[in-house]
DNA sequence: GCTCTACATTTCGACATCGAATAATTGGAG
DNA sequence: CTCCAATTATTCGATGTCGAAATGTAGAGC
């Protein structure tokens, strides 16, 4: 979807370089998600819950939304399913019972052990398309571009 | 959110491109969509069709499908939701009764002709983050990262 | 003309996602 | 001690998103 937009020349080159990044994150979604889907039966969500309380342990959902950037009601519907299906626990918070902490429980630990080596050598394999230098300078772009504060 | 899974430097560097690549997707979204629902009541997806049709004319809905790279039940309900307000209109084709031809009504061209300039203008002020050689360079290696058919 | 297959769309059920409103709890001001 | 403001999480209603199943139509072959 070429740009159609009659703008001036540095909007299209913005949109031509906006288009193509998100195309691209698209892509690796189409790429990755189903089979993560299918396999373990995880969302994008969940193993990035599953993800953060393994490297960091048990978090007060609070700390989850900063983690994976996601809205408070968000966090309560995906831990509501995870929950669900047994792969954490919720406990009270003993000082401060406002506090939901999530757990990782067995079940979750064991699923996220078989299902994390799978994923990211699938990321990595499709990461491969640019070569070392490549995927660093992607990288730095987009950290450009994403923490830029520019309004 | 610095990768901490215990991998290969292989894998490492693909990781943190990798989720750099999609904080700043993040970060974009975060900072276009809430203006244009605001402002306008669109989301990414209807103003993607409304764009579609404006560019491309009365489009059957498969087309958009392809268009905007949804799911074929993933259009069906934008296209109702844009519908219910007034700014598509469905037709069935007279050929090929199967099919659904969406045509732009005239609000949806004057809310499309009100909402993208300052969308893209907004586009424009984000991506200027990088400089113009920069939004190339990021523009080719999503390009290159996107169209791979590695498996 | 009938039937079968292919295709376009819709429906359905599930999950993600948000913002606004609500509930529960805490901690401080008086 | 009581009341209020802030904080944490949940609920609610809307939209997006998918895949699978159902529906409706077309077109080919007989």
């Amino acid at each position: 979807m070429p740009t159609r937009y009659k703008g001036t020349t540095l909007e299209i080159a913005a949109l031509n370089a906006f288009i193509k990044l998100n195309r691209s994150v698209n892509a690796l979604q189409a790429r990755l998600l189903p089979p993560l889907q299918k396999e373990f039966g995880l969302t994008e969500s969940q193993i990035a819950v599953l993800e953060a309380t393994f490297h960091l342990g048990p978090l007060p959902q609070g700390e989850l939304c900063r983690k994976i950037l996601r809205s408070g009601s968000n966090v309560t519907t995906v831990v509501d399913n995870l929950e669900r299906d047994g792969l954490v626990r919720r406990e009270r918070d003993a000082q401060d019972r406002r506090i939901q902490i999530v757990h990782l429980t067995d079940a979750g630990r064991d699923l996220l052990m078989r299902a994390l080596p799978v994923h990211v050598e699938r990321i990595t394999r499709t990461m491969s398309a640019l070569e070392p230098d490549e995927q660093r300078e992607l990288g730095r772009l987009c950290r450009k571009l994403g923490t830029s504060t520019a309004v």
